[in-house]
DNA sequence: CTGCGCTGCTTACCT
DNA sequence: ACAGGTAAGCAGCGCAGT
C-alpha cells in the first residue's frame, strides 16, 4: 500500500500541483465500494476496462484523538495537523459521526470519490476532448408533473447519444416500458448522463414510476441502483439554489438547466430558463421545431403520438447542443479538480482551488490552516466623471488586472508555506495564453471547440484566485486581498490622470475599465487603438491596458449604471437601474425609449411620451403583464417583515422559484395569475415617475418640465385648455 | 394624524 | 459558501408640523 508521509513525497511541478501527480489518461469514472475504488478507462475505440485500488478514507482534526480507531499521522505545521485513516467508508462514517458529537473541528469530505481522487492524485478525462466520453440524454413524457398520481404515467422516454443513436420508448406497459429504459442504459454504457432538470424532474419522476411498479433502476455501471441524495446547495454566482441531486453509481449526472443558470450568472442575456427559450436565444433550436402545449400532453399522445415522439427526440437533441455550450468549462477542470465531473459542474470556484491546494499540501504531509476569520476591506475604485448625453465614446480596460497585480508584486496568502498559489497562478495563466493562441491558429469548428472550452476552464479558475483570499478557506488572507485591491486602485488612478493629461474626457472608471472621450483628433477605430496603445506604455510592467470598444454615445446615468449605443445602432444598457429583469416590463420599456429620445435630442417627444404613459396606465390600457414585477422566492420572502405582502401573495409556491406579482387597488400584492382588472393604476402612475427619476442626473435641469408629477398631468388632462 | 427623512434589510446589478 | 461597490425597494421609526 502506498504510504505518503513515510518517505519524503518529492515536490511537485506546477503541472503536477494543477492537474495530479498521475498520469492516467482516459479515465472517465472512479466508483466507489466500501473497501475499494474501482477505476474505469475508455480506450480511443470506446472499449472500457476498469481495474480496482484499495479505499482509505480520511479526515483531519487539530488534534489526536486517540479512542477514534484510525491511523493517525501528524502532517507538518499547524491547524488541521492531524489525518486519520480508515479501512473502509463505513469506519470512516461511525468516526466522522462520533466527532461531530463531540463538536470538534474536522475537515471531512462527504464524497468517497473526492477523498480517493485527492489522495490518489488521478484526475478525470485526462487527454479526452468533451466529445471523446460516451454523453447520453434523457427526456421523457409524462400524462402530468406529479408521479404519485397513479393515472399520471410516463408515456415515453426519449434516449439519445453522441454516437448517433437514439431510441424513443413508448409501451402500453409502463414498467415494461421502465425495464427497456434500464437495460438500454446499460448496454449503451454512457460515462454522463445529460438532460434538462433531469435532477428537478425526469430521474425522480423516473424512480417513483418504478417504485410504484416495485421496480428498481440498476443503471449504474456495475448495476448498482439510481439513487436521490439529500439537499445540496447549488452556487449560482452570489446566490445559491436548493436542489436533491441523483446519483448513479460510475456515471456523471449532469442538469443543462443548472448548468445554463451557471453559465447565464455574469451575463444576464437570458429571460427564462426553460429548454424552448434558452434554444431559441443560442440559436440551436430545431429549424423545424415541433410544439407542443405540455399541459394538454396525454390528449396529444391519443390523437397524435408520432408528434409527440418527434418533439421529445427533439427536445433530447437541443439538449444536447445546449451541454455542448454551457458545460465545456465544467468538464475541463474536471482534468484538473479531484472531483467527480458531476460534482465539479455544481461547485463553487473557490472550492476547486481549494481541493487543488488541499491535495497538493496531503502530497507532501503538510498540514492544513485553519482559516481566518472575517473582516471587511476596500474594494475596487469607482467614480462617475460625468453624467449625460456624450458622444464618441472609448473603452479600455486593464486584462486580468488582479491577477497579474498577483504575479507582478508576488501577492500570496501568507499561510501558503508549500508555495502552490502563484505557481499554480502562473502556469494557468501560461495554458490560457497557449490555449488561446491555440485558438486563433485552429480553423477545424471542433478544435476550436477543444481550445475554447480548455481556455475558459482556466479563465474561471483564474478570476477566482483573487476571491479565494476574501472568502472562508484555510488559505485566505485578508491582508494579502487588501494589498491587490490598493494596488489596483492606484493603476485605475493613474490610468485616469494619463487619459486627462493628453485631453481625454473620462466618463466612468470602474476597478479595471474605463469609459472615455478621446482628444479631439482621435477619430476613427484605428486611432483610437493607438491612441490607448500609447496610454498602454504609461502603466506599471505587467499591466496589460486594451482597447475594449467604441460608441456612438454614451448616457451615463449613475456609477454602475448607463447605456451604450454602438455604431451599429445597437443598445446596450448596464446597472440595475436600467436592466433589472425584476422591474415592471412597462417602466423597462419607458426608459429604453427616453433613452433612444434622448440620445436624439428629442425633449419633447420625451415628454409626450411621459405624459401619454401615465395616461394610459390610468385608463386601464397597459396589460398587466407589463405592470407585474418579477420576484424570487426565497427563503427571506417567508421570513422577513419587509416581504410580507410578498409571502401572502406567494403561499404555496417553492423557494427558488420566480413569480410575476402586481399591486391591487386595495394595497395588497397577487400572482398575475389570479388578477381580476384590480390593479393599482394610481400606484403604477406614481411609480412610472420614480422611474423618470432615475434618469434625473442625465436628463439635466429640463428634469421638471420634461417630467411633472402624476397628479399635475392629471390636473392638466381634466382642463385641456390650460395644456 | 400626516408627511418626511433616516436606518436596516434585501435583491439585482457591475467589475 | 470566490470578492467589494452601487442603486433601489420596502417597512418601521422618530420627528416636525397640523
Amino acid at each position: 500500500m502506498m504510504n505518503l508521509f513515510d518517505i519524503d513525497a518529492p515536490a511537485l511541478s506546477a503541472e503536477q500541483i494543477l492537474f495530479g501527480w498521475r498520469d492516467t489518461p482516459r479515465l472517465v469514472a472512479v466508483e466507489i465500494t466500501d473497501t475499494e475504488a474501482i477505476l474505469h478507462q475508455r480506450a480511443p475505440d470506446g472499449s472500457c476496462t476498469s481495474w480496482r485500488e484499495r479505499l482509505t478514507p480520511w479526515l483531519l482534526t487539530t488534534q489526536q484523538y486517540t479512542d477514534i480507531d484510525a491511523q493517525w499521522k501528524r502532517l507538518d505545521g499547524d491547524g488541521f495537523c492531524w489525518m486519520a485513516q480508515f479501512g473502509s467508508w463505513t469506519e470512516y462514517q461511525s468516526a466522522r459521526m462520533r466527532l461531530r458529537d463531540m463538536h470538534v473541528d474536522v475537515i471531512a469530505y462527504g464524497s468517497p470519490e473526492r477523498q480517493f481522487l485527492m489522495l490518489s492524485g488521478y484526475t478525470l478525462f485526462k487527454g479526452m476532448s468533451f466529445d471523446d466520453v460516451h454523453r447520453m440524454q434523457v427526456d421523457i413524457e409524462t400524462v402530468g408533473l406529479n408521479p404519485q398520481e397513479p393515472a399520471n404515467r410516463i408515456l415515453l422516454v426519449v434516449l439519445n447519444d453522441n454516437r448517433g443513436w437514439s431510441e424513443v420508448i413508448d409501451d402500453a406497459d409502463e414498467a415494461q416500458m421502465l425495464r427497456r429504459f434500464a437495460q438500454l442504459v446499460c448496454e449503451r454504457d454512457p460515462d454522463v448522463i445529460e438532460g434538462h432538470n433531469l435532477y428537478g424532474f425526469d430521474l425522480p419522476y423516473l424512480i417513483e414510476r418504478a417504485r410504484r411498479h416495485g421496480l428498481s433502476l440498476t443503471i449504474g455501471r456495475s448495476g448498482q441502483p439510481m439513487t436521490i441524495g439529500s439537499e445540496r446547495n447549488l452556487p449560482i454566482g452570489a446566490i445559491n439554489r436548493p436542489y436533491r441531486p441523483v446519483y448513479i453509481p460510475g456515471r456523471h449526472v449532469v442538469d443543462t438547466y443548472f448548468a445554463v443558470q451557471r453559465y447565464d450568472w455574469a451575463k444576464g442575456d437570458l429571460q427564462s430558463y426553460g429548454l424552448k427559450e434558452v434554444a431559441r436565444a443560442y440559436r440551436i433550436a430545431d429549424e423545424e421545431r415541433v410544439l407542443i402545449d405540455r399541459a394538454d400532453l396525454g390528449e396529444q399522445w391519443r390523437s397524435d403520438p408520432e408528434k409527440v415522439r418527434q418533439y421529445a427526440l427533439q427536445d433530447a437533441q437541443e439538449t444536447a447542443r445546449l451541454a455542448e455550450i454551457v458545460l465545456p468549462t465544467e468538464f475541463y477542470q474536471t482534468q484538473m479538480v479531484p472531483d467527480t465531473y458531476q460534482h465539479v459542474a455544481t461547485a463553487g470556484s473557490g472550492e476547486k482551488i481549494n481541493a487543488i491546494f488541499v491535495r497538493a499540501y496531503l502530497h507532501a504531509g503538510y498540514a492544513i490552516p485553519k482559516p481566518q476569520p472575517a473582516r471587511d476591506y476596500p474594494g475596487g475604485y469607482t467614480e462617475v466623471r460625468r453624467t449625460g448625453v456624450i458622444p464618441r465614446v472609448v473603452k479600455a480596460d486593464v486584462e486580468s488586472l488582479y491577477p497579474s497585480i498577483m504575479l507582478v508584486h508576488r501577492i500570496a496568502p501568507a499561510s501558503d508555506r508549500l508555495g502552490v498559489f502563484l505557481p499554480a497562478l502562473e502556469e494557468l495563466t501560461r495554458r490560457r495564453l497557449e490555449a488561446k493562441a491555440e485558438l486563433r491558429r485552429a480553423t477545424d469548428p471542433r478544435q476550436r471547440a477543444y481550445w475554447d472550452g480548455i481556455q475558459g476552464s482556466f479563465k474561471v479558475l483564474i478570476n477566482s484566485f483573487y476571491g479565494y483570499l476574501g472568502a472562508n478557506f484555510p488559505f485566505n488572507d485578508f491582508d494579502a486581498a487588501q494589498r491587490v485591491t490598493e494596488e489596483g486602485r492606484k493603476i485605475a488612478i493613474q490610468l485616469v490622470d494619463a487619459l486627462e493629461r493628453t485631453g481625454s474626457q473620462v466618463i466612468e472608471v470602474d476597478t479595471d475599465g474605463v469609459y472615455f472621450q478621446p482628444p479631439e483628433g482621435v477619430e476613427g477605430q484605428e486611432a483610437e487603438e493607438a491612441y490607448v496603445q500609447q496610454i498602454a506604455e504609461t502603466l506599471p510592467p505587467g499591466i496589460r491596458l486594451s482597447f475594449d470598444g467604441r460608441y456612438r454615445a454614451m448616457i451615463s446615468v449613475k456609477t454602475k449604471n448607463y447605456a451604450l449605443l454602438d455604431y451599429e445602432g445597437n443598445w446596450i444598457y448596464k446597472g440595475a437601474s436600467l436592466r433589472s429583469r425584476a422591474d415592471e416590463p412597462y417602466g423597462r420599456q419607458f426608459i429604453a425609449e427616453v433613452l433612444q429620445k434622448l440620445v436624439e435630442g428629442d425633449r419633447d417627444g420625451i415628454a409626450r411620451l411621459y405624459r401619454q404613459t401615465i395616461l394610459r396606465i390610468l385608463n386601464g390600457e397597459i396589460p398587466i403583464e407589463e405592470l407585474a414585477r418579477r420576484e424570487r422566492v426565497t427563503e427571506k420572502t417567508f421570513t422577513s417583515e419587509n416581504k410580507r405582502k410578498a409571502a401572502e401573495a406567494v403561499r404555496g409556491v417553492s423557494v427558488g422559484d420566480y413569480v410575476n406579482l402586481y399591486q391591487r387597488a386595495d394595497g395588497s400584492l397577487g400572482m398575475i395569475e389570479d388578477y381580476a382588472g384590480d390593479e393599482d393604476r394610481e400606484h403604477y402612475a406614481n411609480k412610472l415617475y420614480r422611474f423618470a427619476l432615475r434618469l434625473r442626473e442625465a436628463i439635466g435641469e429640463d428634469f421638471d418640465i420634461l417630467f411633472p408629477r402624476p397628479e399635475q398631468v392629471i390636473r392638466e388632462q381634466q382642463q385641456p385648455s390650460l395644456f
